[in-house]
RNA sequence: GCGCCCGUAGCUCAGUAGGAUAGAGCAUCAGAUUCCUAAUCUGGGGGCCACAGGUUCGAAUCCUGUCGGGCGCACCA
């Protein structure tokens, strides 16, 4: 369905190609620089065109006149009030009151599809996030790609596209046999083994006991005086399966479920590195050749010259060709990970990878492959890295240092279980994602009830609250009795449908949460109008008809909250 | 040295694919509660949008440079 703000900008089109018609333009001007959106200042009107500036020049004539044309036009369209000239050229509109009522009964109908667009046109688009290497559990720094990269996934199924969430696991690297082997010394231990302190370059943290002790008890001490080439590969099995339920945990708890959990190991037993290798050395973007030592800083002490498979991924704008494979022939990351994007693009329209910024390195290479692979195959998938900015963990105002191999970090769980996922969520929605944050631990977990997402949740529970104790029920039989304070927050209410259209094509979740903000804020002023005077409240006593009308009202803005929530992922509650 | 991201009120941050007088929260000052939930509201003070050029009807927004902060820079993941 068209939105409220799309329908007018289609009206002002067709004045347009009307004032093409009359010569009054010339034939096939780009109206692309064109806007049609609601002013700054409300006093302005309902909303404003830009139109008559843009277009004068190519008219030969004066954006003021030009304008003027354009109104003569709009005024006979009997939707609109009133169109007016202003400033250097701008056409404020503002549209008749039943436009607002029409609105509202729209909302009432559409429920918690009000918003719901159809701009993706039912497009697949895969979007990979967290994907958190397999030792340990989920810490802070892992929350922000977590919350953004699902939030957006949300976003982007209301705006009509379909979507994949999707978590690779690096089960294959040499990290992992890191933990197998930290296991293996956890099941030496459960089995009354002394282990001491944990060796250096091994996973210290407690969390894997509880690993050592199951295996200990599924196997007793068969592989414990056995050769690591007897367990590495069904401890490694065994360990990464049970970090992933861990982190699956985790994940649960701010509310995050991923579709599909693509394995590194599985991808390549399948032999997808190869293939793809095999494809881009046929078509030239794989040679063997010798990597130049670093420029700039000091080459590392083992730096020696060896000759290696490399991508060509100068040709895309990268400061240099990548090996996708190590001396050891083994597969370097980013060789299986390129095999890894060509799987997605095979099922998918559009890719999005949510990274944190210390990958920003990395960006360049996978973008070249993916256009290498993706083209090269006859099929081109837009593919988007979206980088999030790192999380200054602080305690009081000290950073907080995270280390895995201190064990000092702050994990996900800690936090979730201190302030609760909505406040953990609405933090990390509320900037924009290519920016640092700072995110004060003893802040967050003490002054929650300063946090925004709380007056969110407040105007909700208010509604709620409200129609809880009304006696009648929410009626649209008198919306004309409702006025200009009513309309107006019915105006803030009916921008959502398209800011849920702007933040998915900008593809960010945190513009529906300033969204949220004002139209809580309207909400909140709105009520304590009522404060005031008696007569602006909600619930009149001698007057039914002006009660359901309002109640009406004030049962679509909460429905639009909540349907703004859920995107974010944040409860809507009823109470407080 | 090179690449990417950021620089907006005292602090934390918005700023709608270039628009009208740059906004919000916190903090601060002054008010509102016999009343549908005051976890709220109303109002005041607070800005060379890091700096300097450029593009055009018009720049916090786009381009170039400088300064400042973050991240990354062989076969790690």
């Amino acid at each position: 369905m068209q939105t409220l703000h799309a329908a007018f900008a289609a009206r002002i089109d067709a004045v347009l190609s009307a004032l093409e018609m009359e010569g009054v333009l010339p034939a096939g001007v780009s109206r692309a620089n064109v806007t049609v959106e609601p002013p700054r200042d409300a006093t302005h009107g309902d909303l404003a065109t830009n139109a008559a500036m843009v277009l004068a020049k190519q008219a030969k004539t004066s954006p003021r006149a030009l304008a003027e044309k354009i109104v003569q036009h709009l005024e006979s369209d009997p939707a609109i009030a009133k169109a007016e000239i202003a400033g250097p050229g701008f056409i404020n509109l503002g549209l008749e009151s039943d436009v607002w009522r029409r609105e509202l009964q729209a909302i009432a109908a559409l429920r918690d599809k009000y918003g719901r667009s159809e701009i993706g046109q039912g497009r697949t688009v895969n979007v990979e996030y967290v994907s958190a290497n397999p030792t340990g559990p989920m810490h802070m720094g892992h929350c922000r790609g977590a919350v953004v990269g699902d939030a957006l996934s949300s976003l982007l199924e209301w705006a009509g596209y379909r979507v994949t969430r999707e978590y690779y696991v690096n089960d294959a690297g040499g990290q992992v046999d890191v933990l197998a082997r930290s296991v293996h010394l956890r099941y030496r231990e459960a089995l009354g083994n002394e282990i001491g302190e944990v060796p250096e370059g091994l996973y210290p943290g407690d969390y894997l006991k509880p690993v050592g002790e199951r295996l200990a008890q599924e196997f007793g001490p068969v592989y414990k005086a056995a050769p690591e080439s007897d367990w590495l590969a069904l401890f490694r099995q065994r360990a990464v399966a049970a970090m992933m339920e861990m982190i699956r945990a985790d994940l649960a708890l701010l509310g995050i479920h991923h579709d599909l959990f693509s394995s590194e190991a599985e991808l390549q037993a399948a032999k997808k590195p190869e293939a793809a290798e095999a494809w881009l050395r046929e078509h030239g973007f794989v040679y063997d050749g010798v990597l130049e030592a670093p420029k700039g800083k000091a080459p590392p002490e083992d730096w020696e010259p060896v000759e290696l498979p490399l991508f060509r991924s100068t040709e895309f704008g990268d400061d240099q060709d990548r090996p996708i494979k190590k001396s050891n022939g083994a597969w370097t990351y980013f060789g299986a990970d390129l095999a890894y994007h060509f799987q997605k693009a095979e099922k998918a329209d559009a890719m999005i990878d949510i990274w944190g910024a210390d990958h920003a390195g990395t960006v360049k290479r996978i973008k070249a492959a993916v256009a290498a692979l993706t083209k090269g195959a006859g099929r081109d998938v837009p593919f988007d890295v979206k980088l999030v900015q790192m999380v200054k963990l602080l305690r009081d105002g000290e950073p907080v240092k995270m280390s895995k191999r201190s064990g000092t970090f702050v994990t996900l769980a800690d936090v979730v279980n201190e302030v609760g996922k909505d406040v953990v969520r609405f933090t990390m929605l509320t900037r924009k994602p290519d920016a640092q944050m700072e995110f004060d631990f003893a802040k967050v977990v003490e002054a929650s009830k300063d946090n925004p997402v709380f007056y969110l949740q407040y105007a909700h529970a208010r509604i709620c609250s409200t129609l809880r104790k009304a006696g009648v029920k929410p009626e649209d039989a008198y919306l004309d009795r409702l006025g200009a304070d009513e309309l107006a927050l019915v105006r803030e209410a009916a921008q959502f449908p398209r800011v849920v259209e702007a933040a998915a094509n900008a593809r960010e979740p945190h513009r529906i949460a300033f969204f949220l903000g004002d139209l809580a804020a309207a909400f909140h002023s709105f009520w304590n109008a009522g404060n005031d005077d008696p007569s602006k409240r909600i619930i009149q006593e001698g007057d039914p008809d002006l009660t359901t009308a309002r109640l009406f009202l004030a049962a679509q803005v909460g429905q639009v909250i909540r349907n703004g929530l859920a995107i974010l992922g944040v409860e809507a509650v009823e109470e407080m």
